[in-house]
DNA sequence: ATCATTCCTGAATACGTATTCAACAAGTTA
DNA sequence: TAACTTGTTGAATACGTATTCAGGAATGAT
C-alpha cells in the first residue's frame, strides 16, 4: 500500500504538501504540483478514503434501507438513489428490510459511519425513530412516514383509497376485497382508511373477512387469496395496496382460472413503469411527478448533509394521487 | 460524538482496557469487563467503524458492481448478494453499470476501501481485469466473465445459444431474429454464437439484418423491433438473448398488434421467475440451480476475504442450461 | 533601508481504535 | 526462599490523512 508519505519521499516533499496537491492545489506552486502528480502517477497512490474519514469525519456515504427489490417500486428507487447519490460522489450502502427484525438493520446501519440516511422501513410509531434522531444523522424517508414528521416524501395514501374504491363503485361493484400489508405501515393504513371511508360514503361497508392482511411476498398473497375464494360470498373486485401486491394477485387468479377483468376487476396503488406492460394493463393509481419519491428524498438529503438545507427546516412532502385507468377493471355484470 | 477514550474515563480505566473488552473480553478480569459495558451503555458509546477500519485494515464492505435493476435478473441477483453479505456481517455499496462509462465506476471502487468486489459488468477483453487484478484486492465475477480467467460464475452460454436454436427450429421456424446486447460481453457474444452455430448445424444461415443488437433499454429495443418488422423479409420466431430484453420485446410486439406466439415465437435466455408469471407465460433458457449466480459469487467471495479459499485457487463455475417450456413459442403454421 | 504583506513549505498534531510491550501482582514450582 | 509462570493492566505507538501553525523567502510599500 503506498501512502502520501511514500509520495512526499518520493517527490522529494512533505506529506502535507502532497495533501495539499489533492485537495487544494493553488496553494502550492506550479512546480511542485506537477512533480508531485507524477509521483503519484510513477507509484499508482490511492488516496485512503478511510484516513481520509478519520480525520474529515465525512465518509461519503450515505445508507439505503429500502423495502425487498421483488417490490418493483424498490426498484425504481433504489436505482434513483444510488445513481443519483454517486453523480455526487457518494457512495450507497443498501440494507433491505427484514420484515421480523429491522431492529438489527438499524443498528448495523448506526454503527455503520454514514452521512446521511434514506430508508423507507419503518412503522408509524416506529420506537427507531427516536433513535435515529438521537444519532444526531441526517435522515430523509420515503413513501413511508412516522406519526411524529421529520423529513418524508410519501403519496397522499388516504386519497389513494378515496380514488381506487371511487372507480370501483362507480363500475358498479359492491362487493370488494382489500389486500395490502401491515397497517403499522402509513402506506398500508392511509390506503385502506381512505378506501373504506370512501366505500361507507356509499353506504357500503368494508366487510372485515374481506380486508387481508400479507406480509407482502408472493407465498403469502396467494394463500391469502386462495383463503378469500373459499369464502361463500366473493367479491368482483380487489383493491391491491400496491402494484407489487397486485401483480401476485393476477397471476393468482389466472392460475385459479379467472379471466380479468371479466370476472373480477383488479385495481392498485403506486402506476409502477411494469403496470403499463401490454401483457398487464393494470389500472393503477399513483402520482404524476417527474420525479420519483426517491429522487426527491436522496435530493433533499444530499442538500442537508451539504448544509445546503437546514436540519430542522423538515421538508415534508405529500403527492398527490391520480387514476390511471387501464384493462384490469371494467363494469359488473347487470 | 463518545469515544473509547471517554468511556475508560467514565470507567476508571485505560483505553485500551475498553478496547480488549470491545474485542477480546476474556483477557480482561470479570469485574471490569462488566464495568466497561456498563459505561458502555450508559454513554451510549458506538465503537467508530472507521477508525477500527484503519488499524485493522478491514471494512467489512464489499462492493457491487451491478447490471441495472430495471434487468430482472440483476434484481434477484442484486438481493441475494446484499442478503447474504449482511449475514455474514458485511455492507454492501452498489453501483449501477454505466453503459457508456464504466471505467469511472471502477475508478471509484478502486478509490474505495473495500474487502472485496462482485461484478458483473465487464466486457471479455475489458482492461479493468488488469487493474482489478493489480489492486490486490479480491473480486469474482457472476453472470460475465474474462478472457484471462480469474474467478466467476456464468452459465454455459453457447449451450443456452444451442439449445434456442434447437427448440426454434425444431417447431420448423426458419426465419428467426436474434436479439441482445454488445458482443463485448461473454454472455451476449456465447449466445449469439452458440444460436447461429446451431442454426448453420440445421442448414440455416443467420441472415446479418436479423441479429439485433441493443444498449438493452427499453427504448432501444422498441426501436429495434420496429426497424426489424419494416423489412421485407419479417421474422416468424425472435430468440432474445435475455428475459428482460424478451419482455421489452414483448410489450413492443403486442403494441404493435401481434399475437404471441400464433404469428411471433419468442424464447429466451435467464428463466427468471417472473417469466413463470400467468400473464407472460414466457419460453425460456436457464440453468437449474438451487443457487443464484449472485449467490454463489458472493459465497466465493466471502470464503477468500476470509481466507478460507486460496485467492490463487480459481473458482470458474459453468451452469448447464436446460428448456423451460411455457407459452410464447409455437409450431409455425404451414 | 525598513517594515509589512503574501506566498510557500514542513514540523507537529489530531482523528479513534487496536496492538505491542513493559510493569506489576499473584500464584506456582523447585 | 528464590526463580519462574500466569494474568491483568496501562503507556506508547501505529494506521494514513488533513489541518494548524510557525518560519523563511520573496515581493511591495514607505
Amino acid at each position: 500500500m503506498v501512502s502520501s508519505r511514500d509520495v512526499a519521499k518520493y517527490a522529494g516533499v512533505s506529506q502535507p504538501t502532497v495533501s495539499r496537491v489533492l485537495n487544494n492545489p493553488s496553494k502550492v506552486s506550479q512546480p511542485i504540483v506537477d512533480n508531485v502528480r507524477k509521483a503519484m502517477k510513477d507509484l499508482n497512490y490511492r488516496p485512503n478514503n478511510i484516513a481520509r474519514s478519520l480525520v474529515s469525519n465525512r465518509t461519503k456515504t450515505i445508507a439505503l434501507v429500502s423495502g425487498p427489490l421483488h417490490n418493483p417500486f424498490f426498484v425504481d428507487t433504489t436505482t434513483a438513489i444510488v445513481n443519483y447519490a454517486a453523480s455526487k460522489g457518494y457512495y450507497t450502502t443498501v440494507h433491505f428490510e427484514n420484515h421480523y427484525d429491522n431492529m438489527s438493520i438499524y443498528e448495523t446501519v448506526l454503527s455503520q459511519q454514514v452521512d446521511g440516511i434514506v430508508l423507507s422501513s419503518i412503522f408509524i410509531n416506529d420506537p427507531i425513530f427516536d433513535e435515529l434522531k438521537e444519532s444526531g444523522k441526517p435522515f430523509v424517508m420515503f413513501n413511508r412516514r412516522h406519526e411524529t414528521g421529520g423529513h418524508f416524501v410519501e403519496l397522499d395514501n388516504h386519497q389513494a383509497g378515496v380514488i381506487g374504491a371511487e372507480h370501483l363503485v362507480s363500475l358498479g361493484h359492491k362487493a370488494i376485497a382489500w389486500i395490502g400489508g401491515t397497517t403499522e405501515a402509513s402506506t398500508f393504513l392511509g390506503r385502506l382508511e381512505g378506501f373504506r371511508d370512501k366505500l361507507k360514503n356509499n353506504g357500503i361497508q368494508l366487510n372485515k373477512d374481506f380486508i387481508l392482511q400479507t406480509d407482502t411476498t408472493e407465498k403469502d398473497i396467494h394463500r391469502a387469496i386462495q383463503q378469500l375464494f373459499l369464502r361463500r360470498n366473493k367479491p368482483t373486485a380487489i383493491f391491491a395496496a400496491t402494484d407489487s401486491i397486485a401483480i401476485f394477485v393476477i397471476d393468482c387468479l389466472l392460475k385459479m382460472g379467472f379471466s380479468i377483468p371479466e370476472e373480477i376487476s383488479i385495481c392498485s396503488v403506486d402506476n409502477l413503469g411494469i403496470s403499463a406492460h401490454e401483457s398487464l394493463q393494470l389500472t393503477s393509481i399513483g402520482h404524476n411527478s417527474n420525479k420519483s419519491m426517491g429522487l426527491i428524498a436522496i435530493q433533499n438529503l444530499i442538500k442537508i448533509i451539504e448544509n445546503q438545507r437546514k436540519l430542522e427546516d423538515e421538508q415534508q412532502i405529500t403527492l398527490e394521487p391520480e387514476l390511471y385507468l387501464r384493462q384490469t377493471t371494467s363494469a359488473i355484470k347487470p
